[in-house]
Parts: C-alpha cells; structure tokens; sequence
DNA sequence: GACATGATCTAAGCGCTGATCAGATTGGAG
DNA sequence: CTCCAATCTGATCAGCGCTTAGATCATGTC
C-alpha cells in the first residue's frame, strides 16, 4: 500500500486486465506445449491469443509474425540446450569417454524432455539463415569432447570431423525418430534405451582406437 | 485396337484439354520439387494447380486434401526408398559387412537425391497413423543385415535392437541433419562425407565384436 | 497532481489458402 | 447413339496470418 503498489512485479494474476504483464513469456510458453503435443503446424497465433486472454493481434507487438516467435523459441531452446549438456558433462566422471557419453545422453535428455523446443530448433523448412550462435556453441562441446577422447587414446587419431560427425548423428538421429513418433519397435522403451545408445558413443570409439590405431585414408 | 488414337496412351501433351490426363502424377511431381527446394510449408495447393494448368478446386478430386497429397508422397517416397536400398544392397559384396555398409550408402543416398520424399516420410508432424507398410519393410532390411553381421561375428551377438536402432540412428541422424541443412562444418562436402559414415558403422560393430565378445548385460 | 510519451491491447478488416459443391465437359462402355 | 462415371470449372465459404487506427495503461517530468 505504499506509493506504488506494483512497479518490479510485472506480472499480473490472470485477471482481466488491459495489460497482460507478461505476454511474451506466456505466448512461447503456450506454444512450445502445442508445438510439443501436436506439431508446428499446428500452431494457430489467433487461438492462442484467444487461449491466454488477449485478442488476436495482440500478439504481433511482441513478434513480427509467426517466424519469430518460432525463432525465439528455437533461440531460447539452443540455450536451454547448451545449459543442459554443460551440466550433464560436467557432472560426470573426468575421463574423457564418461564426457562424451554424458553429452550423449544430455542431447537425448533434451530432445525427450524438451520436444517443443527440440522441434523448432531442427526444423528444417524455412530456416532463414544458417544455425544460431547457440547452436554452433552447443556444437564445439562435442567438438571438443572427441578430441579429448583423441587424445586419451579412447577414440582414433586424425581428422575429427568424421568422428565428430558420427557421435552427433547417432543423438541426433536417435532424438530425430523419437520426437517424430517413428520408431516401430514395440515394447521398447525409448527413454530407457537412451542411455544405453548414448554410452554406444564412447564405446564404439574406444573399440576403434583398440582395433585400428590408425584407420584414416580413403574409405572407398 | 487401331481403331481408336489413343487409349493406352494417357499422357497428354501439356496442350489446354478439359481432362489433364494424369494429374495426380503431375501434382505429385511438381509437389516434391517445391518441397525439395522450399519445404513442406512452402506447398500451396492454389499456386499449384495453377501452375500445373487446371483450376484451384480440381486436385480435389484425386486428393481429399493436402495431408492426403502429402501421404501419398510419402507412401511413395518409402517404395522408392526399399527399392533403391535392395538395390544397393544386392550390388555389394557377397558379406555380411559389406551389406550393411551397402545399406548405410543406401539410406544417405536417398535422402540426398530424393530430399523432397525424405522430408515427408519422416515429417514429424501431424502423423495420423504409425510408419508405413512399406516403411516397416525397410526397416526389416536393415535388422535382417545386422543380424547376419552377428551371427558372421562382424558385429556383438545379443539383443539386436540396440545395434540396430544405432545403425539406424546413424544414417538417419546425418541424412537429417543433411536435408535440414543444418551441418555447420565448412569446407565438407556431406556427399563426400556420406559414404565414409555409411562405412563407419560396420567398421565399429566389427570393432565392437573384436574388443568385446559379450557387452550384454545392463549399461547402467 | 497534471501532463506528455511510449508501450500495450482492442476492434475491424484485408488477402491468401484450404476446402466444398453444383454444374459443365469428356471419354468410354454397352 | 445413349448413358454413365470420372474429371474439371467456377463460385463460394471458413479459417488464419497480418495490418491499421484508435483506446487504454504505465511511467517519467514538471
């Protein structure tokens, strides 16, 4: 009951009030639970104004249209994301095979506790311009984990990018079908085989770096 | 049967008759092309149809509407795709490794010269049954040639969905990442690249077979 | 406290796209 | 030739993205 009653707390119960509070936050929050239920497409900016109280138009004084709020979406999920594999590698074991397997299942963690967001962020129709900043910092942390292994012996010497590129698919591929709804093993328990597919990572690697110290040059 | 010009022959020039003569191969076509180049949300019947010579409301009547266009795109997409993926296979070298690395080549093939029908079968989105018959069948090719990489001792006896959905997760991963155009690395060429993946995956169970005869059991 | 200013939201409407339907046109069967 | 089923046209509706003018609220200034 001071001078001003509200002024550091912009948010407002859902009461009606001409001014949201927090309209922003509400709309991305709306449309990654949509987005995770039902797909992008079917994210329809006029009835989810109309689900959280403000009338269609309302909306595009905080995006420029529907491409943006999908950006800043995919945005806030790349770091969410990066957040993520950070503190999964950083509370595993301190040899390098146990940090390239944590951020293994870190990325599958995500992709199965995040679909929403995951969705955006790989979608691939439209993408404006290439991958974010956050994205490609995401990136350098797996970049940088196989040639840990590299070093430590636990995965073969030279170029990384194949390699690099190989742990990634598997995640990726892994979180791809499962968000998709397109793996037709029944009976099987995608979240408990995550786990089991990221620790295939480092153990594959290390089997190579046992069986062929040196497997470069021309594969074909 | 000389009696009538043309009966066998449905293909009409693209001259302006009433009945197009095979539209629902025409808007097909022209379908992938935009989606190959454009994307999935980039499809509009209108401009479509239009382009294609016939009036907004006419691919109705071969389609019921867009998801069906779409599914049968996909449905397509998937024949194709077993086809392309026996054929390669076929071709290969008469050993277990060498099909699966076949199958691998396969997939990332398809996925880069067919980018239009890869991105339909697997789009996420809005899929109102499960994979395919078709789908289904492929997917029995490659659990078929990882379990003959098993009992050839080229890959690590035991459950084989782990294997699998690895080698699946694979392929999958950078033919997604491929068709979303969401590979970073500059100065690599995926097309280049997809050959040397397809060939790490028999490389790595055939390492994972020589390090560890049995790796059953749980990972966690 | 009165006022100006900027931010936010409403209300109305435009254009485009998916989808429907009655009727015109065509090829083919009997 | 006659009739039928398939195909396409033309018109139209509903839904959605987006724009715009004006109303309402919050905040800083005097």
């Amino acid at each position: 009951m001071s001078g001003r009653p509200r002024k550091a707390s912009p948010i407002r119960s859902k009461g009606k009030e001409y001014h949201h509070g927090s309209l922003r936050r509400t709309l991305i929050d709306a449309s990654v639970e949509v987005i995770a239920s039902a797909g992008i497409d079917a994210l329809n900016l006029r009835e989810l104004a109309l689900r959280v109280g403000v009338t269609a138009g309302a909306p595009y004084h905080h995006f420029a249209n529907r491409g943006e709020l999908l950006a800043a979406i995919a945005e806030e999920g790349f770091e969410k994301f990066g957040a993520a594999l950070i503190a999964e590698r950083d509370a595993a074991p301190d040899d390098a095979a146990s940090r390239l397997e944590a951020l293994g299942r870190g990325y599958l963690s995500f992709a199965i506790s995040h679909p929403g967001h995951f969705r955006v962020m790989f979608h691939g129709d439209a993408k404006p311009s290439g991958p974010t900043e956050s994205g490609l910092r995401a990136l350098r942390l797996l970049q940088d984990a196989v040639e840990d292994c590299q070093r430590t012996g636990v995965a073969p010497p030279g170029e990384p990018t194949p390699l690099v590129l190989t742990a990634w698919s598997i995640v990726h591929g892994l979180a791809t079908l499962w968000v998709d709804r397109a793996l037709p093993f029944e009976g099987v328990d995608p979240e408990r085989l995550a786990p089991q597919i990221a620790n295939m990572v480092p153990r594959m690697f290390a089997a190579l770096a046992a069986v062929r110290p040196n497997p470069s040059g021309p594969t074909r």
